[in-house]
DNA sequence: GCAGAAATAAAGCCAAGGCTACACTTTTGT
DNA sequence: ACAAAAGTGTAGCCTTGGCTTTATTTCTGC
């Protein structure tokens, strides 16, 4: 006798799901790393590994091999015992994650989550925030502002 | 001449919420596992290794490798050549996950993101959700409900 | 200008979570 | 009943992203 899983999407579907979720995940991390480095290089001038380590609650060698991977996507640069920097395209990706993450947060508190918990949250949901999740988070702040 | 950054959260407070955000992804293979035996088990009478890892899209191997590690956990229990089983404690967080799952879904189809992609980004959203951010989340839809 | 402190680099370990390839059961169909 | 198909297990490899330890370089204070 054959169970057929009404109540479940069809596996197909399902399996993209994840598949999708597992590739978000992957690049969370260059995501932040890049953003994190933007953030230093603006605020004190340049971006440090230590501060860098410091800030992203990790060891030095852990940032330094973060750091290299960004080098490997083209993300940033670096120079032995120098500072970080973006490349144009880490800038740009900087910039996107900075305004995606200020809109998650501005939604998650105009739905009625504290500021801190708001951060908090934020910081591991926006790598899963879609394009079109976002055009909605965006349409919803606007009015929301206006109603 | 020290530039301060006063524009960013101090270091510290930083710091944690990446932790935090790691510790949450952490957890989230795990979750999404116990969800999945649940669902299966419910909808055909039995979890069987290839099903779960044709709907979490990934082989087999790393179903079982995941699968051992809900034993290891005390989430789940399994014979060999025999399907897999939640223990009472991995029934207790498929449901609390599940639970969470249709609520972040609901949130975000409240917000006027469209149901496919309110599914596709949950998926990994979900696992980020706080206690606090879930209470909030509650009440919003509660309200918006009556309102 | 040099010694000690701080920062960075380099090497090597570990667990998680993917994968392929191959061996072995169990189920199924004739 | 038994051969083929399907399901499961096991081994071994890779990458990522943590870590510690040990070297090297740069910076700082006197």
């Amino acid at each position: 006798m054959e169970h057929s899983p009404q109540d479940m999407p069809d596996p197909n579907t399902q399996s993209e799901r994840f598949t999708q979720a597992r590739a978000a995940q992957a690049v969370a991390v260059l995501e932040d790393y890049a953003e994190m480095i933007g953030d230093l290089t603006q605020e004190m001038g340049e971006a440090r590994i230590t501060d860098i380590a410091a800030r992203m609650g990790v060891t030095h060698p852990t940032a330094t091999k973060a750091v290299a991977r960004l080098k490997r996507e083209g993300l940033a640069t670096s120079r032995p015992y120098r500072g970080v920097f973006l490349t144009d395209a880490g800038a740009a990706l900087a910039e996107r994650v900075r305004a995606r993450h200020r809109i998650v947060v501005d939604v998650l508190m105009a739905i009625g989550v504290p500021e801190e918990t708001a951060e908090l949250d934020a910081e591991g949901m926006e790598h899963h925030v879609s394009q079109t999740t976002l055009a909605a988070f965006e349409a919803f702040l606007t009015q929301r502002k206006q109603g």
